[in-house]
DNA sequence: CGTCTCCTTGAATTAGATCAATATGTGTGG
DNA sequence: CCACACATATTGATCTAATTCAAGGAGACG
């Protein structure tokens, strides 16, 4: 569910990806049922490693589901400031809106394929679908219930508790995952969990010097015990 | 939409309604066109201040509009530390869940009166009443983007950007108010902000200082100059 | 090999939290 | 009506978690 996770086989695939091509099978996410009703309705697209799919304000028209990579999408404050409000993973429904413009930005965290669609077939769908709109109704929920969440996170979390639910967010979609690639940067990292770079970093230095997880390269985490981590969180 | 504010007059009225008996028109708030579909379903309830209406975990198979008075929603951790996610004032929904259990509690800021629906009920309506459903899908979206732009405050909003737009919020749905009543303590406001009570009353100080409000009591506040306060927020 | 981006670590700083004392206000009972 | 108790609020003094500033290090790529 509009999960953070590590990248997987691109199509127009650079040497990157080389790397980080540890191949796990996508879950399916946050679509659920929804997937279902949409299928083979738009265009599949690519979107380079940086690379906007679409800004805060612009015309939301349409809308994507990620066929692999991962995308993020965020807001920012007038000085620069970003708050990511989710990671999106193959399967994740991103950029649907109420409004005719978008409220957050997406960008691709790694080379990632989208699917669009047209936001008024959907509509015009759903009108006649009584399934499709309760899904859709689920989809909104489910994102809503997850925001609520994370609220409870940014607003009372230390940088400790932020950090264990992160990596047991990006953890839980692979649970039999032993090493768990990510695709984000630190600074990533920190604009999801409302932390600076450099305690993102000092917290994972800790967690592993606490022996909760290991890290054998900076994109690549060892989660030791996840129940542990778990526990971390009050 | 899901908006905090002062407590409003109420069938069982203590002494202490008496005084925060501003009694300006309460704004319809969140449910907009819901409230019209689902007229006259449920019974009437009333709450005393603090007062639990459900806890998190509770069953789901009722949820509420607020008459008059201010509810609010919110999760706990494991040792207490809480996170408010929304006030709700008259003609606001809350309650509506995805599951079985609530993943929210719900409490009595002020005595309040509110009317209570079985979830079934809508649910089984919204099978046959496209204009229905696509009410739920709208009320989810919008709770949705208030929860992505509440994050972008917890997680990269200093204490003045915090309060002052919690002060913006409150007296967004009475333009024409003077003096804005809160129902809620500093406790409450931190809560929603992620700050302490200290916190809250010292940036409120700071406010006043600075001549962006004018307190005449604790929980009278006179915002002098909305647009001011609105360019603290980058 | 040099450059660039990302990451880590250390040292200094600070915003906000914590601890503590006082004030204000409201409801209670004599 | 006053005296007291209890909630809530404010303010000051300290402390600390996280930020900021600064310096290196480690890959990735041309």
């Amino acid at each position: 569910m509009t999960h953070l996770s590590h990248s997987v086989d691109l199509p127009a695939s650079t040497r990157r990806d080389i790397l980080s091509r540890h191949s796990t099978i996508a879950p399916i996410g946050d679509t659920s049922n929804l997937g279902g009703c949409l299928r083979a309705l738009g265009p599949v697209l690519n979107f380079a490693q940086n690379r906007d799919i679409y800004e805060e304000g612009d015309e939301a028209d349409i809308f994507y589901k990620v066929v692999s990579g991962v995308v993020r999408t965020c807001k920012f404050l007038g000085d620069g400031r970003r708050q990511i409000d989710a990671f999106h993973i193959a399967g994740d429904l991103f950029g649907l809106e109420m409004r005719h413009s978008h409220s957050l930005c997406a960008e691709a965290v790694s080379d990632c394929t989208v699917i669009s669609y047209r936001r008024r077939g959907i509509e015009a769908l759903a009108a006649n679908d009584e399934v499709l709109s309760r899904q859709l109704f689920l989809y909104a929920m489910r994102n809503l219930a997850r925001a609520q969440e994370h609220s409870l996170l940014l607003g009372r979390g230390s940088a400790v508790e932020k950090v264990a639910a992160f990596l047991i967010e990006v953890s839980e979609p692979m649970p039999d995952a032993k090493v768990i690639s990510l695709a984000m940067t630190r600074q990533d990292i920190g604009d999801y969990l409302g932390l600076t770079v450099e305690t993102v970093s000092r917290t994972f230095s800790q967690l592993e010097r606490e022996a909760f997880i290991e890290l054998p390269s900076a994109r690549q985490i060892w989660v030791k015990d996840r129940d542990a981590l778990r526990r971390l969180n009050a």
